[in-house]
DNA sequence: AAGAGATTCAACCGCCGTACC
DNA sequence: AGGTACGGCGGTTGAATCTCT
């Protein structure tokens, strides 16, 4: 980094929200539901708690999207990482879209953690996938890094929507004490996740019809007016032209039907490995 | 039981590309 | 054309938690 950008940086805070006196750090349940709040009623953050639109667009996409899966990754998304990322390397974003409902940042994470010191455990370069030299295998497997699997991910569930209470339940919402999910021991020691229930309205899934649950990003870091304590009502949805019938839970909550994930796509770069080509043309993927 | 080290993962950092004025 | 703001992405950090001794 230059001497120059420091300078500037310290002159002027945080570079995307220099301009403003903002929050940073964790997130409480207070602010999640407010950020929902606004998503919801507004289409696009605004926010009063001095939270920068990056912070606000980060928060959401990797934690409150309802699309998101979360729970431990499987074998097959497992293999799909490894396949994509055997072709493209570590772009997590494209590696992501190939697994509905997991995040760039989960994808990463994941890779880090686990995949990572898979590869390494059985003597393969995590950045080539090819087979490492004999000194350096040796090195690895013997350092005992074979991953152990995840028990905080497992924890995780779908986020669920209750028509009858039109309550958005979002599980293992973190607790503003800790930057880890919600864990709860119950008596039998078993983990499991707490939840943040936070009212939601119909309009999310106006908003939210775009196969990436991404709102409108415009007009962030509290520069719009300040509605967050309105919650919205049908004579308003109405105003904003958005009905009930345009609501439709099964494509809010349910995976994406644009997704362009393939199912079968392991197996399709399993075999595609062997060959001599550049999967980008041959593929003819849309990324 | 307690302390040390390892692991996990949410959040932040830094940069780049693009849109807009 | 140049400046600014913003979105997006990959890399990194660090606190919470887990596991081991």
């Amino acid at each position: 980094m230059s001497e120059k950008w420091e300078m500037k940086r310290d002159e002027m805070g945080h570079r995307c929200c220099g301009k403003h006196k903002v929050k940073r750090g964790l997130w409480s349940p207070e602010e999640d539901a407010k950020l929902l709040r606004y998503i919801t009623t507004h289409g696009h953050p605004s926010w009063r708690l001095q939270r920068c639109g990056k912070s606000c667009r980060l928060r959401w996409i990797n934690y409150l999207r309802p699309d998101l899966k979360r729970g431990s990754f499987t074998a097959e998304e497992e293999q799909t990482i490894i396949d994509v990322h055997r072709i493209l390397g570590n772009k997590w974003a494209q590696i992501a879209k190939h697994l509905p409902g997991r995040t760039d940042n989960e994808v990463k994470n994941f890779w880090n953690s686990c995949i990572k010191k898979k590869l390494l455990s059985q003597g393969l370069d995590p950045s080539t996938h090819n087979l490492m030299p004999s000194h350096k295998r040796s090195a690895s497997s013997s350092s005992n890094t074979t991953p152990k699997p995840s028990k905080t991910k497992s924890i995780m569930t779908n986020p669920t929507f209750d028509q009858s209470t039109t309550t958005f339940s979002i599980t293992n919402v973190n607790p503003y004490t800790s930057n880890k999910p919600n864990k709860v021991k119950s008596p039998d020691q078993t983990t499991i996740p707490s939840q943040t229930v936070i009212p939601i309205d119909h309009t999310m899934s106006s908003l939210l019809n775009d196969e990436n649950m991404i709102p409108n990003w415009s007009n962030v870091d509290g520069m719009a007016p300040i509605h967050e304590e309105a919650p919205m009502f049908s004579s308003e949805k109405a105003v904003m032209g958005v009905e009930d019938d345009d609501l439709n839970m099964d494509i809010l909550f349910n995976t994406p039907s644009s997704s362009t994930f393939d199912p079968d796509f392991g197996s399709m770069f399993s075999s595609a490995m062997s060959m001599d080509f550049n999967p980008m043309d041959d593929l003819g993927w849309t990324f």
